[in-house]
DNA sequence: GTCTATAAAAAGATAGAC
DNA sequence: GTCTATCTTTTTATAGAC
């Protein structure tokens, strides 16, 4: 639990910098290690495969996720408010380590999908006793979506349910009277 | 005019099915051609670069655009329930087109990330008169690209502007006057 | 811990036969 | 229009020196 070595950091850094920046296919082993200053040998000797480099880069999300679950529940504004005001993006660690989660997952890295699944269901468990129903929650986390998928530069992935039926009935009727002329 | 040759659009739906389902990593020549059913050599007759292949499925969402603005505008319930309606993944011509575009546009190809920007323009042009102020067509965009966002075959991405400072104050206090319990 | 050198596979693209 | 064969470059990974 002691500091991680300084350069394994910041090989860390330049393949999440360069998965965000120019997309999975551009983030090859060769391009992190000379973005990070390291020969491909010093790469490898932090990260022995592509595959690690993608699961630290996966590691990193959930632990920033902890902080931020924690954040949001102390919130002075409440949790929603929090929440929204926060998906706009900052490009702080967190919504860096989203957005380089969700280029790996459209990628089709499992464990970055699983993560993303798993965030957005922490995020709702913990506004759920904040909002009046089922479809208030909904809008909630759709906005939030929106907003994230917006301002990523150019978009992030968080993959999860989407409601139909009744449920997207209701949900296009609340939209509709906050929103109609 | 006249329709394009069998094999062109085969080779350009299985390009579209590979970005989709496995990213943009794992759609090159190669698999494609495969997938199409028939040789790299046949596909090249047809696409003779990788960038004419990207460029085709940029164009192919251009044009089926065109046809969902005017059937918006037509809609018997109103352009807003059949904007948001529609946002919701059918995985019609359109949603695919979407979606295929918008893993070239995270992997940095310009003319996709263009013409996303451009269809979420028209989207809003479309919109704005039936929308009370500017942030009531926030909410509805938002809201339209949270549901895309989330219900994509893990993810999809068009990037655009997000509301910012009293805008934001503005939108969330519109969404939570909806959704607070 | 970090490096160079290199092997092995996969990528995009060309040439020319049918 | 479609194919096979081949070239070049890039990508991942290994070996071993320092």
């Amino acid at each position: 639990m002691s500091r991680p070595p300084l350069a394994r950091e910041k090989v860390l850094d330049a393949f999440e910098a360069i998965l965000i920046d120019a997309g999975e296919r551009a983030a090859t082993m060769d391009a992190t290690a000379r973005a990070a200053g390291v020969s491909k040998g010093g790469l490898l000797y932090h990260f022995a495969s592509k595959e690690a480099l993608e699961g630290a880069i996966v590691e990193r999300l959930r632990a920033l996720v902890d902080a931020d679950v924690t954040q949001m529940a102390a919130a002075a504004e409440g949790p929603i408010a929090y929440f929204l005001r926060t998906s706009v993006m900052e490009n702080d660690p967190l919504d860096r380590a989203i957005l380089a989660s969700s280029r790996l997952a459209q990628g089709g890295n499992q464990p970055a999908r699983e993560v993303l699944r798993e965030i957005r269901e922490r995020w709702a468990d913990a506004l759920r006793a904040h909002a009046k129903d089922a479809t208030a929650l909904d809008l909630v986390m759709l906005v939030s979506d929106g907003l994230y998928f917006n301002n990523a530069l150019e978009g992030g992935s968080i993959p999860g349910p989407v409601p139909q039926g009744a449920e997207l009935d209701a949900l296009i009727a609340l939209v509709e009277r906050a929103a109609r002329a």
